[in-house]
DNA sequence: TTCACTTACTTACAAAAAGTAACTACATAA
DNA sequence: TTATGTAGTTACTTTTTGTAAGTAAGTGAA
């Protein structure tokens, strides 16, 4: 069993859990709503739902209730949600420097 | 479905499988065997023996035989698997500002 | 010459997570 | 009271993971 680096390992858990990164890409171009989210991401509401639960309980994102009609609920990040910025513009520029055209068909 | 950025949506699906993260922060301190990194890490022969062969397959990993007594086979980064340095340190960053020992422990 | 040893996997099967589609809850508004 | 809009949840199937035992190839010892 690993001792590597818990925190590295705890991270990781989070961030590679299906779906994160995408939610996270989202949300740094501002608050989202529910909807907005499912329509943008190949995610379900299933999965979106669960996501959306488990990174608001890691204070990674806050969710905001509108009391409008109809109620409108925005996800945003936290300040410790923003801070993965540099992960997900890193993981962006690997992407643009090493991921060919063909590699996204196939 | 999603639009977004499909290079993005392929770095990810690559990067975030899971313990993907923990292969390559072990392979970013060099070269290192099947049985060292099985002893390293907390996963299972089954899995890291796919996910070398997903990452040997990606262009990340290189997979090197020597012919001695036993054989050794060392795994390697690439090129393309050297430039995930940035993902991974800024993911090793964010774990210490961000997760706390408490979090690792629950 | 057959039996054990070492590394590097592979197989078989049970458990957990993800995918899909239909359904619910709540607050209007007509 | 029936219909509409958002934000989910439930029930069920398929895929992925976890676990433990087994295989393959190349020595080397008896």
């Amino acid at each position: 069993m690993s001792e590597l680096c818990p925190r590295f390992e705890k991270a990781m858990q989070i961030i590679s859990k299906r779906w994160v990164g995408l939610i996270l890409f989202e949300l740094l171009d501002g608050p989202k709503r529910f909807s907005e989210m499912e329509s943008n991401l190949p995610v379900s509401g299933r999965l979106l739902s669960d996501r959306l639960k488990m990174l608001e309980q890691e204070g990674i994102v806050n969710r905001n209730i509108y009391s409008e009609f109809p109620v409108r609920i925005e996800y945003s990040l936290s300040k410790k949600g923003e801070s993965l910025r540099p992960v997900i513009e890193d993981i962006q520029k690997w992407a643009d420097d090493w991921v060919t055209p063909e590699e996204v068909e196939g």
